[in-house]
DNA sequence: AGAAAAATTTTATGTGCCATAAAATCTGTG
DNA sequence: CACAGATTTTATGGCACATAAAATTTTTCT
């Protein structure tokens, strides 16, 4: 008995296969954008990439996994936008932030939307993980509260983590009700401005509490 | 050709026939708070009330349609705790609030969960109804902001409905991780008053502005 | 009581979806 | 260009929801 033989041809067969993966994948994004994620079904995709069923099994894994993968060009570009340094004072750099992620789900609304809304289902958005947009977004809030403080815009009063924790919340309940088709992007975008100026507000040293206090008039008048 | 015969024995049929329904209900029920959301599927409704699928299907419709019974009743309670007038400042009357809806699903955790993730999934919960839920929760949280700055514990810088929309918004995005299975009722409580207290902070008068920095000092401690 | 009428339940069947084993086909390299 | 191994497909199964039509039960009326 010899030795196993050696698979030949390795390397190119897994360029091609990695080919034809995101050919698939892009069939899948596709069919989001166009049908909308209720019509993602395994049969769908095989109909659009020409293929057949247990080819998608074969390349990508079970259904679960092909939402993983769809999410994971997403969850890179948000991170990036995520490790953008805040500038300003805490109410221009929550602008900032917030305008950043707004134009990135501009972008590609239905794709975006359906990345989140598959994330949540499968639990991919791992809460925990320090590594996370979760994360990384509540980490992102809570600076710009922690420089506030260190700059003078904000007493202190209340902590900034604590403060940041809020206004994360802001951002994820108005993309909660975005995802769930309740409000559009531009309603997300003001919905969490004004949030985030309120509780901002809750805690602003006078000067900046005047600039608050306009915005909040402003986007409520 | 005479007349179409009229029904017999209606009133006895019906009756029986929704003791017959509410059997089915308890047991689906009963197997959400058991064995959870995922394995409530008619085959197993079927086996524990002891019929078979198409039995359900002629009493309660659709599957949708079983969700939308096990939801009414949650409904009614919720409307009930939901037209009790607040009383005491702000901060005791979204306290007391809070705390009735804490009670309310204690009573039932599971079942409780399980209808609000039932009625999100099918648009139960109509947003727009001014008799639904969702529009009272809005309107006590928005009360309670106004009355408060009438007894002078709010200056009103930021808009009684403005507060109220963010204090509920509180609300929902806590219930929203206390459905996911993030948080427990423990932490749904803590978390929403928090949030309450912050932003009745944002625009507290200064005598109750102490009462709360003291609330969020012992929150946040 | 017992037959007729109507409601109710069940049997049988269909559809759509995800998933996998085993057979058929294709691909790259020596 | 033949062969080894990778890849795709055919065939099949399982599970969930749903419905038509047959069988059964219940009620009422004589």
């Amino acid at each position: 008995m010899s030795l196993a033989p050696i698979a030949r041809g390795a390397k190119t067969r897994a360029i091609n296969k990695s080919k034809r993966r995101d050919h698939i994948l892009a069939c899948a994004g596709q069919i989001v954008i166009d049908k909308g994620y209720e019509c993602l079904t395994l049969a769908e995709i095989a109909k659009s990439a020409g293929v057949t069923i247990p080819t998608i099994h074969n390349l990508l894994g079970k259904k679960s996994q092909i939402f993983d993968s769809l999410i994971e060009e997403m969850v890179t570009r948000l991170g990036i936008v995520l490790s953008h340094q805040p500038k300003g004072d805490p109410l221009l750099a929550m602008e900032a932030f917030l305008n950043e992620i707004i134009a990135l789900f501009q972008t590609n609304e239905a794709l975006y939307k359906a990345a989140f809304i598959a994330g949540e289902k499968t639990n991919q958005f791992d809460r925990t993980s320090q590594q996370g947009i979760f994360a990384k977004s509540l980490k992102l809030t809570t600076t710009i509260c922690t420089d506030g403080q260190k700059n003078g815009y904000l007493h202190g009063h209340i902590k900034p983590a604590v403060l940041g924790q809020q206004i994360f919340g802001c951002h994820r309940l108005a993309r909660q009700d975005w995802m769930q088709g309740h409000i559009g992007l531009q309603a997300y975008q003001t919905q969490v401005l004004l949030g985030t100026s309120i509780l901002l507000y809750s805690d602003a040293a006078s000067e900046f509490r005047q600039r608050l206090n306009k915005k909040i008039k402003e986007i409520t008048k």
